[in-house]
DNA sequence: GCTAAGATGGACT
DNA sequence: GTCCATCTTAGCC
């Protein structure tokens, strides 16, 4: 697909975001993840979330209150949360709710659809270049934030400007499955991860 | 002040 | 399958 029909589509807008957790993480999938970055952009269909509330959930990073890392799951729908994973990794996740509601969906894969050369070349370790549209490329939270170049200078983004945004794709009926979430030990039984069942591109384990 | 655990990924057996 | 890199937080001395 061109940049061109990318771009004619809509922005998610602060009501999408401002609604509850988990509706906002099932109707953010199949939505096209934009990063642009010096003119050029980054386009990936979301095809796996997880949802993290501070309401009733033990393993959000928000459940026991604000701290300097988590600062950003308060500003309200429509912002940003990176944090560092394990030391290495960067994760990033979609704000939802009010203002100092707490709650964020983790985005943990996506297909990716414009600016495939560049992800490889964001995704590049030991001076080998990754090969394009290896499921590798996107297929998991780390994966995804180094091949759309999104680190701690993103963090407390605002998704409704004009570097990082999501565009409208309601029109694909994919069917959804929801299961407990991954590499958490505390409130593993809510079912809180959603993905499209036929991508390639969701994450192993 | 110290230590353990963690919303992970890559290298290796 | 196992191991480990390495940063933040919480909980305990």
């Amino acid at each position: 697909m061109e940049l061109s029909e990318f771009l004619a589509r809509p922005k998610l807008n602060i009501e999408f975001y401002k609604r509850d957790v988990v509706t906002v993480a099932q109707n953010l999938l199949n939505q096209y993840f934009v990063h642009k970055e010096s003119g050029s952009y980054l386009i990936g269909k979301i095809v796996e979330v997880e949802a993290y509330s501070k309401i009733d959930d033990e393993a959000s990073h928000s459940f026991k209150g604000r701290t300097k890392r988590n600062a950003s799951m308060f500003l309200g729908g429509g912002h940003l949360y990176v944090y560092l994973s394990y030391g290495i990794n960067y994760c990033a996740n979609i704000v939802t709710g009010e203002i100092e509601a707490g709650d964020a969906v983790l985005i943990r894969a996506v297909e990716p659809v414009y600016g495939v050369s560049k992800m490889a070349i964001n995704r590049t370790s030991n001076n080998v270049v990754f090969k394009e549209m290896n499921r590798d490329l996107t297929n998991g939270p780390g994966k995804f934030s180094k091949a759309f170049n999104i680190n701690l200078t993103h963090d407390a983004e605002n998704l409704l400007g004009e570097n990082i945004f999501i565009l409208e794709n309601y029109s694909l009926r994919e069917e959804i499955i929801s299961t407990e979430r991954i590499g958490i030990s505390k409130s593993k039984n809510l079912i809180r991860r959603f993905y499209i069942n036929n991508s390639k591109f969701v994450s192993k384990r």
